[in-house]
DNA sequence: AATGAATGAGAGTTCATTCAT
DNA sequence: GATGAATGAACTCTCATTCAT
């Protein structure tokens, strides 16, 4: 017997697969909006209903309502990763990078708030290893005579204090904001901007 | 349309009008912790069972969910605006209190988070006011020279930001990291004590 | 704001969703039967346990109080609808239809007695689109010498008085009410039943 | 030992009687105008605060929520009685009477729906027999040739009948509309007002 | 007698999660 | 793999009724 070749017309089993990475990356897109508008208390359902897709899906793709929230972050820690990684990288460089995440990312200020473990957090165990791989991608750069280098914890504190800080109905003012809180500080802050390559 | 009497057998004692003023302060009681345990979104139903009382009477007491955040917000706001109204008050004596709530009250924390009205904010328009209230009493304050004096919107973000460092599950730590922001600054404070003459 | 899972254990069979319009029909029996025992005003739990469903089936097929009303007097209005558009159809015949409806349907004579937007009323907008329909349909059929055509309001009138006497508790006190109260207004009307072709 | 004269400063017992009835009316009156606004669904305790009193008061006077209605009724009642009792009473002016309380008593209507004792009626027993007082004292006045003598159950059926036309948001509404509805039974009404000696 | 606080059952509504199709 | 209906517990808010004062 001969092994039949894929038929052309119809090959739903790859047509699936990427159809996965879509829907995943839909939710994603989705959960950050909605995080945006109603905060890290939506209901999953509008998130599942915002990507296009049924609620089974995302639960195909997150056990819980943590794994959401955890991939949604997931991607602003990376960007900010990949900047701590480039070449040329440097503090005040990283620094921007985060704050745009900060003023654009209700679900990213939420994140940094909670990290120190309240109890009332929504947002739980994760949080903490999100927090501290911002942390790490930070401290590479700070130098020894840094104004944080020589305070416990200065460097989560401050990251902390400033995110305190961004508040605001609009990005324009929470980005005053979050520049003035640096400032205050006494720490230098590059350019507000995503990371993209 | 029907409304069920409450069972006729073992009705609790109805302790009659003297408990009423009773009933509050254990209500307000009752919210203070519950907040600091679950934070600002927890249910009004624990918040009366924690309290001893049935739900109408905190219904009674307090319309709707924000008078019970605005209830257990007065009190400290109220200490603050008293030691502001000290005779021998300065600044750094002001923000100890404000620190001593701010390491205490996990409701007081979410207040000055919420003041910029986020969206995102169950805590909505009365945290503008007591927000500005105890703006108010810290700028009375305030030295010409000092540091936050030049900076718009200085004392509203500093106070933002500390109350953004104010993490972590024991007293103890939570103290350690609102004095080191408040280092952090550059600003002075004073003892972390309550107010009470 | 937290949302517990339904019990684990013994979650009744999910019949997936064939059952879907089932539930539908079921709920809307259920409601025409509730309201014929209760009233326009019973909790819409009762509805939905009466039709075995969960209260959440009933929110999904139906956004409100006034639309589960709406679908039970749509099959009302409907029959009557389909029985003013039969080719020899003629005012007797659509009011014995109407007439049938209303010593059936507790609901459909809620409906009539509301249109006039009595303030205490339960049944609100949508009442009085479905009375006017009901009132076209007559209308069509309403020959230009009869009683009831000179007069203002005539035959709006005329349904609203028949469904004020349309009380008792048994059938056919309510059929032999309704019959004399046509009698009384001098109109002729057909044989008393449903409109199944 | 001499009799204290009365003082005239406090009499407190005395007084206690008079505010006793004054209460009592001071409800009824609330309860025909909440009635009137929200129908007889209203709740008891915004009956108490309109008539001014505590709920303690309201549950003195009357044991449950049909006594209240009842109250109200049966002031409608007495003045049909009454009409009928006078010397020159005729059916037309008895007529008239009711249908002055059926367009400004919205409870008064409710009590005629539910005489026929619908299982869906809030209003239960009582409304028998105050419906068949108001039926007792149309009786004594309808001519043995009238259009409604020789029709059984002719005058109850043609009382609900209107009632069931007294529809509409404005008194002037439904005072047009009970009038009409009076003329397509082809019976005479006389004046529509209140009876008052 | 009056007051009005307290009680708690229950109604309405929302949502996390499962699962037949 | 995807869909979206079903489930039911939890939450908010209302109100009839009782009773200490």
């Amino acid at each position: 017997m001969k092994q039949q070749p894929p038929s052309d017309e119809r090959r739903p089993a790859n047509e699936g697969r990427k159809a996965a990475a879509r829907n995943r990356a839909a939710l994603v897109a989705a959960a950050r909006e909605i995080y945006a508008e109603d905060g890290l208390g939506a209901p999953l359902s509008a998130i599942a209903r915002r990507a296009g897709v049924g609620q089974g899906v995302l639960y195909r793709h997150f056990p819980d309502r943590a794994a959401v929230a955890t991939a949604v972050l997931e991607e602003n820690v990376r960007q900010i990763e990949r900047a701590a990684a480039e070449p040329d990288a440097d503090l005040a460089g990283v620094l921007g990078v985060l704050t745009w995440h900060l003023t654009r990312s209700t679900a990213f200020i939420g994140l940094l708030h909670a990290d120190g473990a309240d109890s009332r957090a929504a947002v739980p165990a994760y949080a903490q290893e999100l927090s501290e791989r911002v942390e790490r991608s930070l401290r590479r750069h700070l130098p020894d005579g840094h104004r944080l280098a020589g305070v416990d914890e200065g460097l989560r504190l401050a990251v902390a204090m400033v995110s305190g800080a961004v508040t605001g109905p609009t990005r324009e003012q929470r980005e005053r904001r979050a520049l003035t809180a640096w400032a205050l500080l006494g720490v230098e802050v590059g350019a507000v901007r995503p990371h993209e390559e």
